[in-house]
DNA sequence: GCGGATCGTTACGCAAGCGTTTCTTTTGCC
DNA sequence: GGCAAAAGAAACGCTTGCGTAACGATCCGC
């Protein structure tokens, strides 16, 4: 069941959804971060530093950092992977799964609110 | 008529948005930037620095610096308001409209594409 | 076990964003 | 006219992200 939006709710979803995301959370994800963040919840793991960037058509240390950022605020975890310790797997954590759970309730509710 | 999503649809076009805006385009807007972009040219006119900051939550200056930034690429334009010239007015461009028009159809071709 | 390939991280110099503070210009009121 | 208030920009020091390039650790075929 795909979604069907007109040009008028697309953009006023994205920006009613914006407006209160940064009105909301002081950490202010880049675009890239988010990306990242939204495939490593969404997408089945095992997910690795250079499936990512492959996946984000970007570099290998563009994915290191922002799993450094977003580590520290708790929102995913890394560990060596053990069947092949070059290997670094990300793994989810709480916090994430929180964090995504709220900003999907925050689309729901923009959604539900958009006019026309 | 409201848009209705469950949760996994939500994050599910975020999810998709967000990858391939990243993939096409190397502006790389923040978050922040995007919702200014956007209140700009959804909501009516007129703009000004002092506006965007209260509606954002945010200060001056970084309405400013990203009125700057936009301006660098063409997104949007400024004018010192001939009835009070301390205000500034923040102008719409076509190729901001552009941009945001194809932002438009990409949120409405991965809508359609959303599984479920 | 050795040598090349692969994986993720780190180092480097640079650009851009941030918040606070300080102008500069303009207004409006007395 | 004189002066406080307001709007936006600029300055300052700091933090964070970027791309390129170099680096250690690990794997694997021989």
């Amino acid at each position: 069941m795909p979604i069907e939006l007109t040009p008028s709710q697309a953009l006023g979803l994205w920006h009613s959804v914006s407006l209160a995301q940064v009105r909301v959370d002081s950490r202010d994800l880049t675009l890239r971060q988010l990306a990242i963040l939204l495939h490593i919840y969404l997408v089945p793991p095992p997910h690795t530093v250079r499936g990512l960037a492959a996946t984000l058509g970007v570099t290998k240390p563009v994915i290191t950092r922002a799993l450094d950022t977003m580590g520290a605020l708790g929102l995913v975890d890394r560990a060596r992977d053990d069947r092949d310790r070059r290997n670094v797997v990300i793994k989810r954590t709480v916090e994430g799964a929180l964090y995504l759970e709220k900003f999907g309730d925050l689309i729901i509710d923009q959604g539900r609110k958009q006019p026309k």
